[in-house]
Parts: C-alpha cells; sequence; structure tokens
DNA sequence: TAGCTCGGAA
DNA sequence: CACAGTCCGAGCTA
C-alpha cells in the first residue's frame, strides 16, 4: 500500500523527496501537481503543500482523492491523518463559493455557497475584512454592489477562501480578425498542440451564449521561454474576436509584439496601437508597458495613464509575462474583473509572494507545460546545467570571513578565481556562441578584459549593442559579456553556451531567464549547456541553490563539480560533456 | 516638433 | 539585499 515510497510527509506539510530513490522521478512529476519545490540540498528534495498549491491542482481538474491517493502511493510511511484532512479540506474550499450574476438587481452579485458548510456564509457576513463590500443575506447566498467584484475574490482568499468566478464577462467591441497561417515573410504557420491546447483551457471553456455566466475566460498559461507565448495571446485574440489591451514588462517586448500582430494576423498596422513614453496611440488593439502605468504626475501623484483600462471597451487583456504585474496594475484589475484576462508567463513565481493575488485578480493556473516536457519532443534544446564550486584564493577568503553579512556575498561573487575557470569553460566549448552574463560591472569588465570579448552593459548604446548583437548572430564574434540587460533584452541573441558568474541574490526567475536564453532548438540537434561558477563554501553557495529551484522544480539537474576535480585533463572532459 | 540628455521612480 | 538597468517625462536645443 505504501507504493513507491520515495517520499516523507511530515505533519508540517512539507514533503521530502529522497533523490536517491528508485520511485525518484514517478514522484517528482506527480508532486509537481499540487507542490511547489522549497528546498533541494544534497539528499533529499523538500516541497511544500499549500492552499494555493491545491487550488491551482484543483483548478487544473485534480480531485481531493487523486492528492490524497496520490500522497498516500508515494509516501514512504503512514502520512499524517491532520494533512490529508486538511488536504481535503482546503481542496473542498475550491469550489465551495462561486460569484454569480443576479436577476433582476443590475449592478448587483450573489456571492453562492455551494457545498454544505453551514456556517460559512454567517462568518463571511460578519467577518471584519469584508465588512465595506455591503454583504447582504438572501438564502444560501450573500448579495453585494458587482464594483466590490475583485477586491471580495482577493479578500477571501486571503482568508483562505477562493471564488469561483462564474460572474461572466461582458463581450467587450467587437474587433473581427483572423491568424493567417503565414508569418511576414511567407513561412507557414500553426498553433503547435501545446499552444493550441492551452487556448483551449483559456477560451475553449467560455459559454457562447453570451450573457451567461460561464467558466473560464481568466486566467494564467506557463510555457518556458521559447515556447512562443506570444502566440496564444494572439490565438486567444482569434477566439474571442475583441478590442484587446496587452501590458508587457517594457517598449522592445511592446514592438515585439506589435511586429508579431502585424505578421501574423490579418489586422493593420493602423489598428494597432503603441501606448508607452514615445507615442500614446489607443486603438483596437492596443499594446502598453506596466511601467507606463504605474507612473505617477509631478503634481497630485496620479495614475494618470490607468485610464488606459477605460479609454476603450476591451474585451481581453492579455498580462504579458505576469509575473513582474506591479501592485498598482493589480489594484486597477480588481476594478474590471468583468473583462476576460490572460495571463502568461515562464516562470510563475514572484519573489515578493503575491502569486496568491495573481490567482485572486487574473485567475487560476489553466494550462502548463513543463520545460523538460518541451526538451523531449525537440520545441526546446537539451540542457545540461553545471554548477561549478570554485574556491577562493587563501587571501580573499581571509577578507571574506572578515565581512559583514552583505558584503560576504558580493566578495564571493567577484571571487577572481573564477574568471579562470572562464577561460577554461571557453577552450572547452571553442567554436561555439558563448554568453557570459553576470551581475557586477567591475568583474564583467575585468572577464571581458581576459577573454578579449566586447561587453554589454547598461550604458553601452543602443546601436552599439544591436552591432554587437549582429555580429554575434553572424558568428563574427562568438562570446559576448553581458550585464544584468540580458534579463531584459529581448533582441539578445541565442547561444549554445551560457555561463553565469554572479547573479541577484536568490531570483528564481533570473536564473530560468538566463537559461532560456540558449533553449532555442540546435539546428545540428546538439545540446546546450548552462554553467554557474559559485565561490565554494560561501554564502553564494547558498543563494545559488535558491535561485536554482524553479528549474529544478521544471525537472532539470545540476551537476555539481568542485573546484579541483575538474578539468585536469580538458580533452578526457570533453568526452564526458 | 523631433531628437537629445537628465533625474526620479519603482 | 543592493546593484544595475529601464522607462517616463521634463527641459533643452535646433
Amino acid at each position: 500500500m505504501n507504493g513507491t515510497g520515495a517520499c516523507i510527509v511530515q505533519r508540517d506539510f512539507t514533503v521530502l523527496l529522497e533523490k536517491g530513490h528508485p520511485g525518484f522521478e514517478q514522484a517528482k512529476n506527480k508532486l509537481a501537481l499540487f507542490a511547489e519545490l522549497v528546498k533541494s540540498p544534497a539528499m533529499f528534495h523538500t516541497y511544500r503543500i499549500t492552499p494555493l498549491s491545491l487550488w491551482n491542482a484543483a483548478a487544473g481538474g485534480q480531485t481531493a482523492d487523486d492528492v490524497v491517493e496520490m500522497l498516500r502511493c508515494l509516501s514512504r510511511w503512514e502520512v499524517p491523518g491532520k494533512v490529508l484532512s486538511d488536504i481535503r479540506m482546503w481542496m473542498s474550499r475550491y469550489g465551495s463559493l462561486a460569484l454569480i450574476r443576479t436577476d433582476g438587481a443590475p449592478g448587483m452579485l450573489y456571492l453562492e455557497q455551494r457545498r454544505s458548510n453551514p456556517a460559512l456564509l454567517d462568518q463571511l457576513e460578519t467577518e471584519p475584512s469584508l465588512a465595506s463590500f455591503r454583504l447582504q443575506r438572501d438564502g444560501f447566498r450573500l448579495c453585494f454592489p458587482a464594483v466590490f467584484r475583485g477586491q471580495l475574490k482577493q479578500e477571501a482568499a486571503r482568508l483562505g477562501y477562493p471564488v469561483i468566478d462564474e460572474a461572466g464577462y461582458h463581450r467587450g467591441h467587437t474587433l473581427p480578425v483572423a491568424l493567417r497561417g503565414v508569418t511576414g515573410d511567407g513561412q507557414p504557420f500553426a498553433l503547435r498542440d501545446y499552444q493550441e491546447a492551452g487556448v483551449d483551457a483559456f477560451a475553449g471553456r467560455v459559454n457562447p451564449a453570451e450573457g451567461q455566466a460561464g467558466h473560464g475566460g481568466s486566467g494564467v498559461i506557463v510555457l518556458p521561454c521559447g515556447a512562443g507565448k506570444t502566440i496564444v495571446g494572439l490565438a486567444a485574440l482569434e477566439r474571442l474576436q475583441c478590442e484587446t489591451l496587452i501590458l508587457t514588462s517594457n517598449v522592445t517586448s511592446v514592438r515585439q509584439w506589435i511586429t508579431e500582430i502585424c505578421q501574423k494576423t490579418t489586422l493593420t498596422s493602423e489598428q494597432i496601437g503603441e501606448y508607452s513614453g514615445d507615442k500614446k496611440q489607443v486603438r483596437p488593439v492596443t499594446v502598453s508597458t506596466y511601467q507606463i502605468l504605474t507612473h505617477r504626475t509631478k503634481k497630485d501623484g496620479d495614475f494618470q495613464h490607468m485610464r488606459l483600462f477605460n479609454e476603450r471597451d476591451w474585451g481581453l487583456i492579455i498580462y504579458d509575462e505576469v509575473h513582474l504585474l506591479p501592485a498598482p496594475v493589480f489594484r486597477a484589475t480588481a476594478d474590471i474583473q468583468a473583462t476576460r484576462r490572460l495571463g502568461l508567463t515562464a516562470t510563475l513565481v514572484r519573489e515578493d509572494g503575491c502569486e496568491r493575488d495573481v490567482f485572486s485578480l487574473i485567475g487560476p493556473k489553466l494550462y502548463e507545460v513543463p520545460w523538460r516536457e518541451l526538451e523531449r519532443t525537440g520545441h526546446i534544446a537539451k540542457v545540461e546545467c553545471q554548477e561549478i564550486q570554485v574556491a577562493m584564493a587563501p587571501s580573499l577568503k581571509e577578507k571574506y570571513e572578515a565581512a559583514q553579512g552583505r558584503e560576504k556575498f558580493r566578495i564571493a561573487s567577484e571571487n577572481s578565481r573564477k574568471t579562470a575557470w572562464l577561460e577554461r569553460l571557453l577552450r572547452l566549448h571553442e567554436g561555439r556562441q558563448i554568453l557570459v552574463i553576470g551581475q557586477y560591472l567591475q568583474q564583467l569588465a575585468e572577464a571581458a578584459y581576459v577573454l578579449q570579448a566586447p561587453l554589454i552593459t547598461g550604458s553601452t548604446p543602443q546601436e552599439e549593442r544591436v552591432r554587437l548583437f549582429q555580429a554575434f548572430r553572424e558568428r563574427q564574434i562568438q562570446v559576448l559579456v553581458v550585464s544584468k540587460v540580458a534579463n531584459f533584452a529581448v533582441d539578445l541573441p541565442d547561444a549554445s553556451v551560457a555561463v553565469q558568474i554572479s547573479g541577484s541574490f536568490g531570483s528564481r526567475q533570473e536564473e530560468a531567464q538566463r537559461l532560456g536564453r540558449i533553449l532555442r532548438p540546435k539546428a545540428t540537434g546538439e545540446k546546450a549547456y548552462f554553467y554557474s561558477l559559485v565561490s565554494a563554501d560561501s554564502r553564494e553557495q547558498h543563494f545559488a541553490l535558491r535561485r536554482q529551484l524553479f528549474l529544478v522544480e521544471q525537472g532539470y539537474e545540476y551537476k555539481i563539480r568542485r573546484d579541483e576535480a575538474i578539468f585536469q585533463d580538458d580533452a578526457a572532459q570533453s568526452e564526458v560533456l
């Protein structure tokens, strides 16, 4: 009855998964459905089961029985009864409250109780944090003004009660649009099966009878870098045939969306607007940045550009890179819950812990393809990850020991012995396109000097960047050293080797982004390599583990190599690699 | 009015 | 946890 027994389920809702266990792979895939990875030290992965991870599982069609059965099957010992009963409790809450329309009361909505828990509505009715929403008891429902739709869902989720929103959406102004099936340069293209499945998950469940309450219509789709998230957005646009607002993280991305819409849909460029610092076009399809929305006037601190949400009758809002969505945009989003919302991201993790607000205001996770799955099907390159632990020179180690907590990190990050390793790695992968990525300008300048490679930082003029990117694409340059610009530059060329020499504290998101730089499938089908250089026995090593979490959760494995043990013989090693 | 440089913001 | 980078808008020049 104990099944594979690869896991130990603890009373505090953590699950330890033993790395060497024969059932490891299977267990990992199962756990990914309802738990999140929080630590991955040497022997065990530590997962945590949270209300949010269970609600997302429920939204994805898992039942409490499914989860309980999986956990029993994976667990080495009897699963604590409290854990099982709490899982049932949390999962039963998903679906026990729904928002629906009222029949004859304009501007009002019902919060309806779907499962028997007689005290629940009483509890909500008297809950202080819900007091301002003017809840009125009406049998098994609470009636309240529709303007509180978003805030109520947000607050209820905080209280531990997710609300399924079936109050429906307004259609928005109609916009006839079709995918053209060819790109601008005449290359044919069609939706890949997983892209199609993603759109189905978002729009397929929309009730076609307008005015009727329907499921779906808002939520998040998670696809790896380079898997074609934009296409999924365009396909959603085609399904819904309505005017659409697209929000994204920077102007380069704004322009890329516009280019793709022009190439791949029947819309003309006059129908597509850019709303940025440069231009303030508001057109049937408008693409804008989060940054301009959060910009406040000098005089009274008004969010003047938030008006964009109401300037046209949008039927759909696409939140690109939804993991970056800033707090003021959450607030504005709470007020437009009758508009369909599609969140797109490669990493639905936030370092500020606002995942729950994404869940309540954008919607649940509707669809996800694990990164390794796309690797298997050849849509992204196979990658080998290595963490190389580089010893500090004795003098540096001394300095490190003497330093304060936060200085320690920087000293370890800038360990100059990393440069020597860089040279060896470059020799090993000679002839391939290599990106060296780091956090500190001085360190990067040193690396660029030693490698005799060009350096791109924030202060590199735009034309110079374009020129270098072009030369790199054409293989006139093999090695490019880049700073944090690599995190934002949408136009950074692909490479097949990336070496990270330093990074910001524990950013899982940044690590994923950097790995994303080498994911485009290689023509020859060869592997890509991702190296992370870390000072051995330092705080940096600790943060490196945290950085890797998301990718480990996605199924990537980091081979750990200690300083001395590697490259004693480069030739022999290259066969291993 | 287009094309800059600069400081502030998050 | 702070460094680096981005974007916006204002103020300037031509």
